[in-house]
DNA sequence: TGTACATCAGTGAACGCGCGTTCACTGATGTAC
DNA sequence: TGTACATCAGTGAACGCGCGTTCACTGATGTAC
């Protein structure tokens, strides 16, 4: 047998995921080098081709991943409308913005998942279909289709507040913004929720 | 006097500018080396620092101008509901979507943006607010803070949404997101609009 | 029990390449006399 | 009119560096006999 347990190689290639997303989503794609991927999940750059045959192959079981925890944390057993709320406060919270490396994917990398090869593209559009059905469950649309329209949209322009509101260089502004874009969702899902 | 004439080198610079924002946005900042961009302009890569103290520098330049630009194209003289409403419908279509170099800056480089120097975002917020005032002015809000989120909010969901519409691999899922986004916003600005 | 061998996750130096930046040089023009 | 010089936008080779990727090697372990 080998010098480790059975599901060492499994438990480290899962800490390079791990860390690897949190950087990603800090440095950018293109900014995170394979040398300091694995520094972070405390190894040499050599061992990163025993787990993956490239950074894009990397890139995109990261983004899969990241999609996933998302999904996990965000809906628990059962998605409820409390539930979302909490997920919408959450997300256009300042805390959010202010850690983009534990925060949501889309938000941090969109621009260059868009640039991405078709592998990348493909495993975002596969997991955001997975988490967008999810949600699309709590609208009460008879329509399927337009349940999934309708959710998608919501969480763009979450996405695309997130987003402005870490461009800004005005404190003040970019919490306005933050505030305004919870109202919008709830306006949009047409909920009472304040 | 010089080999050229009087503006020739302002010229020159007004052109790099131009072209180094198409490029910008289609292939991202991290992506576009000097010596490309120089090329597009017709020039080779030891003229560039003639013009710019820095990469950095012609980012910030570029990001500036490109916020000018749309400005310009979409306010012309005076910015009123029509002209808005034509606004939002090419910003949300497939041709948009598909053309980035030709684009919004925001869509294609907010994350970058997000991740830049001081002076990069800080010419990102400058530009923004000029062009979020003129788009506040429609809204007929009292409150011109309140006019000036909302309007920033309903930017930031149309960005979001141009964002994940180019994501996606699914086109007709693209397609019906980018519908809805439109909807969405007219419905936060409280219109009539269909 | 002891020795020779197989396994294999991980190491770290090296590869060619493109990056941002620097700099000595070019060459077409205008000026001085 | 002719010659020497100044100007300066642009050229292109070179710099050190970090990138993604390759590969000969290490060394701790289990197996064979």
């Amino acid at each position: 047998m080998a010098r480790y347990g059975t599901d060492h190689k499994l438990e480290t290639r899962r800490r390079i995921i791990e860390q690897a997303g949190r950087r990603l989503k800090r440095d950018g794609i293109d900014r995170s080098g394979i040398a300091s991927l694995m520094a972070d999940a405390g190894l040499t750059n050599g061992a990163f081709y025993a787990h993956f045959s490239s950074k894009d192959e990397l890139v995109a079981t990261v983004v899969a991943d990241q999609l996933q925890r998302q999904r996990e944390r965000n809906t628990g057993d059962e998605l409820d409308r409390a539930t979302f709320e909490c997920f919408v406060r959450d997300y256009l919270s300042p805390a959010h913005r202010d850690r983009p490396e534990e925060g949501c994917p889309s938000a941090a990398l969109l621009d260059e998942i868009g640039r991405s090869s078709n592998a990348v593209r493909h495993a975002y559009s596969e997991g955001m279909l997975v988490m967008i059905d999810n949600v699309a469950g709590l609208l009460g649309e008879s329509d399927p289709g337009r349940g999934r329209s309708v959710a998608l949209s919501v969480f763009a322009s979450m996405v695309g507040t997130l987003q402005i509101a870490r461009a800004l260089s005005d404190d003040q502004l970019s919490r306005d913004l933050l505030d305004q874009g919870i109202a919008n969702v709830f306006l949009l899902l047409g909920w009472a929720g304040s």
